[in-house]
DNA sequence: TAAATAGTGTCTGTGAGACACTATTGG
DNA sequence: CCAATAGTGTCTCACAGACACTATTTA
C-alpha cells in the first residue's frame, strides 16, 4: 500500500523525497580484517598487520581495514581492502563482530565491523603489510615480526560476564610490552580467534589455510596450532579421512623432512 | 610517542584538533532486536513485533529497534530500546550480525546491528509491541498474531554459498503472504534463530526463557521448540540434571495438567 | 642401521539415540 | 479405574581419547 498516507499526510513517495537524516549524528563505519595464515613449515600461525603512517596511533601496528563506502556492503569493503593489501580474491572471509565503544577511536565516532580472513601460503603473498608470528597461549598473546624485530605482547586473564541468567568466560588482554596494537585491535584479534577455534571443529576451515595439497602430519599440525592442544594421530585421521582424498603422490611433509602421502580436500 | 610528528608535521594532539570526518559519507546505524519468548503453555515460541506508523513500510510489522546514539554502544542502544519497549532489564541480549546492504532501507544508507533477546513470561510483559506466535518449520516460517489476526508467512529454501574453499547451506526466505515484515527483518529473524539454535546445545540459554522455576516436561518442550525435533526423555534428563536442582515442591506442568517436580537453574 | 616419523589396530569411556518398563496423576 | 503423563533402567552405537604396535624414511 505505497499510496497510503502517514500522519503527516504524505504518501511513501512524498515521504522519501522529503526525508533527510541530517538531524542524526552518524558514526563512521570501518571494517578491520584479521588475516590469518600459517608459517611455511606449519610450526605456527601468522597474522598480517600494517604499520600506521598517520595519527592516531602513528607508527603502531594495526589490522588492515578501511572505511565502508556508500553503495557497498561491509563484506565488499573487506574484500576490497584485502585485495588492495594482498592481491587475494575468493578467499575465506567471514564477519565476526561489530565493535561500537564510542571512544574506541580518539578521532571521532567510529564503529568497526570485524572480519576474519584465512589464507594459505602466507609467506608467498606479496603484501604492503607485515607478517607477524602469532603465538596464543592460555595466558599470553605474542606477536613477533622478524622483519622489523617487533614484539607485541599481552597477558590474558579470564573474566566472567553475565548475560541474563547465564555466565560466560571472556578473555581480557592487558598490555605486556611497550609496543602495542592500535585502537582496540587486540580485542578484535581475540574475538576472531575464539570464533575461529569454535568453528574449526565443526567446519572445514582448515582447508582454507592448508594450501591445495598437504600431508596428514601437516594438516594435523595446523589443527593443533588453532585448537591449542595435541591431537591423537589415529583419531585425527579418522575425523579427516572422509573429507580428503589421496592424490597418489608422496611429498615431503612441511613439519618434518619425511616423505608422506599427499592429499587434497575432496568436494 | 604522542609527540612524534606525522607526514604533515603534526603532533597527535594537533592532528586530533584539526581532524574532521566530514569528507566521508557516513551511514546511519540502528539496532534491531529479535525478542523471543515462549507461550504460556510452552506450546510455541513468541516474537515481539511493532507496527510501523511511519514511512517506509507504513503499517508493516518490524522488529523493535532504533538508532544508535552518540556516546552509547550498540549494546546500550539495544538495551535502551528493549526497556522502552518492554520495561525489561538485565535479560539475555547478544549481538548476532550486522546487516549492511546499501539498499536495505529505502530512505537512506542504514546499517543494522542485530541483537537477540530472550525473555520469560512473554505474555505477562507489558509492551507497546505485539506478540506473534513464531512457527519455524523446515520449509516455512509463519508469524501469527491473534490480537490483530495478522498472518505473515515466508517459504524457506536452502541455498549453498561458497566461502573460500568450503560451502555452507543458507536459508533464503521468499514471501508467501501479502502481509510481510518491514525492511530485511526476515533475514535478521532467520540469522538470529539459527544462532539461537546452534548456541542452544552448548550454553544454557533455555533458562533465560523458562522462568525462575519449571518442570522437566516443560523444559524439554522448550528445547524441542527451539531445536525443532523431538528429544528422548531419558537422554534429555541426563543432559540437564547437572544444571538444575529440585526445589522440593511439585507443581503443574504447563504442557499438561499433571503434577511434576519443580526445578530451578542451579548456578 | 638407528632414530625419527608415517601409518595402523584396537581398547576404553562417554554420551546420544532408542526402547521398555514402573509410578503417579487427573478426569 | 484407566488413559495419559511423570519418571527410571538399560541396551546400542558412534566417536573421541588413549596406547601400542608395524612400516617407512632419512641421516
Amino acid at each position: 500500500m505505497p499510496r497510503k498516507k502517514d500522519t503527516n499526510n504524505l504518501t511513501e513517495k512524498e515521504f522519501l523525497e522529503q526525508y533527510t537524516d541530517a538531524i542524526y549524528d552518524k558514526p563512521s563505519v570501518t571494517t578491520d580484517i584479521m588475516v590469518l595464515g600459517v608459517k611455511e613449515d606449519f610450526s605456527g600461525l601468522k597474522i598480517l598487520l600494517v604499520k600506521r603512517d598517520e595519527h592516531p596511533f602513528l607508527d603502531c601496528y594495526a589490522l588492515p581495514g578501511g572505511f565502508v563506502l556508500k553503495n557497498e556492503t561491509a563484506y565488499q569493503a573487506a574484500s576490497r581492502k584485502l585485495k588492495d593489501e594482498t592481491g587475494l580474491e575468493d578467499i575465506y572471509l567471514d564477519q565476526i563482530y561489530t565493535f561500537t565503544k564510542p571512544d574506541r577511536d580518539p578521532r571521532t565516532w567510529v564503529m568497526s565491523i570485524a572480519y576474519l580472513a584465512l589464507v594459505s601460503n602466507a609467506s608467498e603473498i606479496e603484501t604492503k603489510g607485515e607478517w607477524f608470528d602469532l603465538n596464543i597461549e592460555p595466558e599470553r598473546i605474542e606477536l613477533y615480526s622478524s622483519e622489523s624485530n617487533t614484539r607485541i605482547e599481552y597477558s590474558i586473564k579470564n573474566e566472567s560476564f553475565k548475560n541474563g541468567k547465564i555466565s560466560y568466560e571472556n578473555w581480557v588482554a592487558t598490555p605486556a610490552t611497550k609496543e602495542l596494537l592500535a585502537f582496540d585491535h587486540i580485542e578484535i584479534l581475540i574475538e576472531s580467534f575464539i570464533k575461529l577455534r569454535s568453528v574449526f571443529e565443526h567446519w572445514d576451515l582448515a582447508f582454507n589455510m592448508a594450501g591445495d595439497t598437504f600431508t596428514l602430519p601437516d594438516l594435523q599440525a595446523l589443527y593443533e596450532l588453532v585448537l591449542g592442544k595435541k591431537l591423537y594421530k589415529t583419531n585425527f585421521r579418522a575425523m579427516v579421512t572422509p573429507k580428503i582424498e589421496a592424490t597418489g603422490s608422496k611429498i615431503k611433509s612441511r613439519t618434518s623432512n619425511k616423505m608422506s602421502a599427499e592429499y587434497k580436500y575432496s568436494l
